[in-house]
DNA sequence: GATGAATGAGCTTTCATTCAT
DNA sequence: AATGAATGAAAGCTCATTCAT
């Protein structure tokens, strides 16, 4: 076995155990002697694998966005036309930020943190995960628009505000105590955006289902 | 002169050092002793006037949202129907994040902290503005409702979206180094927003208008 | 009282006990909890007066040196000619050497220290006793010369010979655990180098005193 | 080929790339695992070789002196009369420290260490060489004396002030950052000596070219 | 014999908070 | 009321040394 196997292993390892303690503590109040012991290993050793705290830090962000992204990717694939791979990005985000509901809290710490400190990684690795779903977004929407689908709309303006209303959601969810179901709210939206975006003919056919949900809340 | 308003107009004078200081190098950067040295007080002054660093924290956060409160009430009252009270609370948001820009990432800082604290009166001091807005958001929802000009749709899902909408605008602007002006997405978000939702009648009107702002992006 | 008065007074309280742990423990091995500890202050403190370790270490020396300078300019103020004001300066670095005996392995590391930190203060200080010793015997021979006690010689290259022997002895001193008594080294030495200095008049009515010193050693 | 001879050179190697570190560094700010990497080996390795890192320190001392001391040896072996035998001890100094002039603050390191650790091998080590040298220069002043060269002398004393002496105008090169060229500091000071210690006979003789250097200075 | 991953004792420095003046 | 000197808990990081492979 080849020993970038165990060197990257254990690096997983550490960074499953910060992501933990980074998330049932925070980031400030996690000390490095609590993720060594929750990972029963030296404190030192960490440094071995991590050159300080932040570097941690951004591998725990950069896991968490690197396993969101092939989420997405691998659902996209297997839709088949431009409106269930809509579908498939909605239901990866829910789905993923359900299952860490708990972790939440630690993507604002991060967020806040990459605008503040020195270290341009932090701001690089978020809009890594921004400008994919970006363009994601837009070679949608321009396949939709063409299609005749949406109505015409400047793709980039929109693929950044959904992008943006994303992140509002869970922002609201997470502030709200997650008070409301995730699902639910993000299929509440895409009603609203949808009865915006549909052409005549398309907007005919689907105002009853959609205005329905509208009408219906979350 | 009452004693109670030298002690007031003190406090207000440290907490507007506060903000200045805690914005630009963020909270947990910033020293007690930077926050006086910045008020030309002693270190000690302030903790006549604050009991911790948090509670400071909290004051800060406390007198912008309370200013923004203020401005989208007077604005609120100034107008004379429901769509222009939205116009007004649209823009009251535009400016006031406008005119902090350098201040935004606190609030980030202060999300992230309220979700940490054992102190519930960082979260509660967040909700207040968002129930504020949100019922603002309900009652003119019903209002455009029931003047039909507005199709059927849950008040308090459609003022909760809208809440979390403009928190995730405002963190896109954020996020990206505020690289798109701020009021052209707000107005693009309320024309698609407003295509979605409009009576038939009112969107058979606006829909020139409305879906130019969709072509034309941000 | 100024409160200069107060902030002097700590300082010198706290470079005292810091010499002694240093003298007893060496730099490298006390710790500015021991120096506290010594002082009956907060560790805190200590930095309130100093910055760094390296910088208490500073003014340690500073303190030795700026009070061994006081001690030869006030004798050599005292004696009347060329010839005893030498025998002060001999008397002085006898005395200072030998009053501080436990201390001296500390002027050692000071040294050392002094060639690896990258703070040029160190060597400047060192620097600056050195000059003023090599001053003061550049001047003393330069007369001594002149009235025609001593033969003709390189006033520079004598008086930096001079203060690098005077360290010399004081090295060996230390080295071999102080076992010889440094005041008949110097003595012996002074004898020596008089013998090779003197003119002809002059060693002709003092070879009898000087030989015999050399014969008796030390 | 027998094992102790590989065990032997391999130790020499470290030793070499040990002294090349320390030399840079310094002892306390140079990290095994620095010294592992210049000599192209693994940190453990080291450790088969060396206790610790004190005794490495010790052996780069060793080795040097050692070396110091053969050379020393040699070149006596090869003077036929005393007063040659003085020029190839002085000449050996003066080589051996200009050729190790970057790594001079190292040997005041030594010293330094060696008056606080527990570990006597270190002011062994340092008196083994004194003793050897001050050996020499009782034995070569006694020689002096008794052919009647020198005048009477006290041979101990003498001995060590004179390895006093040397150390003292090495420790000054070094303070001074090497500004004068030490071969000259070593004649003037011998010509200095050579005056006061000469026989009247034989200082009658040498006084023009003694006296001549003490005049050009260094 | 050689290695380097693992370890944790140990240390400097920071800074919110206190309290005597 | 205002101050700032004093405090000490706290934590990130280093690195000599060990030892299983």
């Amino acid at each position: 076995m080849p020993a970038y196997v165990d060197k990257t292993a254990k690096q997983a390892e550490i960074v499953k155990h910060a992501a933990d303690v980074f998330s049932q503590t925070g980031y400030h109040a996690s000390k490095i002697q609590d993720i060594a012991t929750a990972a029963c290993i030296g404190k030192g050793t960490i440094y071995e694998y991590f050159r300080t705290k932040e570097q941690l830090f951004l591998a725990v962000y950069d896991a968490w966005m690197s396993e969101f992204e092939e989420i997405v990717q691998t659902r996209i694939e297997a839709a088949e036309d431009a409106l269930s791979k809509i579908d498939a990005i909605r239901d990866s985000a829910v789905e993923f930020y359900e299952s860490r509901a708990g972790q939440a809290p630690l993507l604002l710490e991060f967020w806040a943190h990459a605008l503040r400190t020195d270290n341009p990684a932090f701001l690089e690795r978020i809009n890594q995960t921004r400008n994919f779903l970006r363009s994601l977004g837009m070679k949608l929407t321009k396949e939709l628009t063409h299609s005749e689908w949406f109505r015409d709309v400047d793709e980039e303006a929109f693929a950044t505000l959904e992008t943006g209303i994303s992140d509002g959601i869970f922002l609201a969810w997470v502030l709200d105590g997650r008070s409301f179901p995730l699902s639910k709210a993000f299929t509440f939206r895409q009603s609203l955006i949808g009865l915006g975006l549909l052409n005549d003919d398309a907007r005919a056919l689907l105002t009853p289902k959609l205005g329905s949900k509208l009408k219906r809340g979350f």
